[in-house]
DNA sequence: TTATGTATGTAATATCATAACACGTCAAGA
DNA sequence: TCTTGACGTGTTATGATATTACATACATAA
């Protein structure tokens, strides 16, 4: 387990923070977050990092869910439609959002150090590239904007 | 195959233009453009959109190069360091870069309705990157700018 | 010529993802 | 009440993508 979003926080609270609102966006919107995919959900939120589908299935298929690949990809599918949870693709990994219902266009920042994925705010960043696709005439409907680097902690052992 | 991205313009032209550049800036920097990386980056050319590793790979082999994956996945792998070519992450595909040198970073636009993907220009988008990533103190090397949306030619037919 | 680094070929396998179908549940409407 | 249809889950099977490891060849420079 690598270290935290580069900060230390209060992990126990973001997190039944985050599944607590995860609960009333469904409820609001009509989905819902049934036993499987809400414990796909704390176990991304507890993990507190990415993580792979088959990483995922491998806790679920330990607590009597199915173990087959699709109901680790459906659970997760539906967290990444609802906005609960973001998929990396550099990483072919997901994680859980940690702010769902805010609108935000999300920009992850990876370490290539420790593989501590960050999600900054790029409301800025979305604006441009919407910008720039203008100029083709081309429209946006999602994004997904995925920077590889160093994080302050690794930047520091350097 | 799906049409030049977004406009049509002299195919030829720009194809020969990119590769008689990818061989200037190779020999400029001690690179080799071997045969099968060359011949590899001709067909992204040729193609002039996405391409899959295997579905070049199949073409290599059948010139005779080596009919194995990692044939394919090396010499794009050269071609993507080179800057010859990007990677496509969210198609698990590769399409050559059409203007190798000029420093940019390349923001992709990936049509869901035609999948032709066109290379916007995004200094602005990088800039904005590198500006919410250093608010965390973590610093961009590489960046992967990927939209998904509509073309104009796709706008047009709904 | 020999040593060294780099490039290529190949086999084997790892990893990631989806299609297709069966079964169960629940709620709306006949 | 019965039926129907939508949805969710489980499972089998397969497809698609990517890498490791090792062998061989080829160029360049000491």
């Amino acid at each position: 387990m690598t270290a935290p979003a580069f900060q230390l926080h209060d992990h126990a609270h973001c997190s039944g923070d985050v599944l607590a609102r995860a609960e009333a966006l469904t409820t609001a919107s009509g989905a819902r977050l049934t036993p499987v995919r809400r414990r796909a959900l704390e176990i991304l939120l507890e993990a507190h990092r990415a993580m792979g589908a088959y990483e995922v299935l491998q806790r679920l298929a330990a607590e009597g869910y199915g173990n087959q690949p699709p109901v680790a990809y459906r659970a997760l599918e539906f967290l990444v439609e609802q906005g609960l949870a973001h998929r990396i693709r550099r990483l072919n990994a997901f994680t859980a959002c940690m702010h769902p219902g805010e609108a935000h266009a999300p920009a992850f920042l990876i370490c290539r150090a420790c593989d501590t994925v960050a999600e900054a705010a790029a409301a800025p960043v979305r604006a441009a590239l919407d910008a720039a696709a203008a100029d083709l005439g081309f429209v946006v409907e999602r994004a997904n904007i995925e920077a590889l680097g160093l994080c302050p902690a690794c930047q520091a052992q350097a």
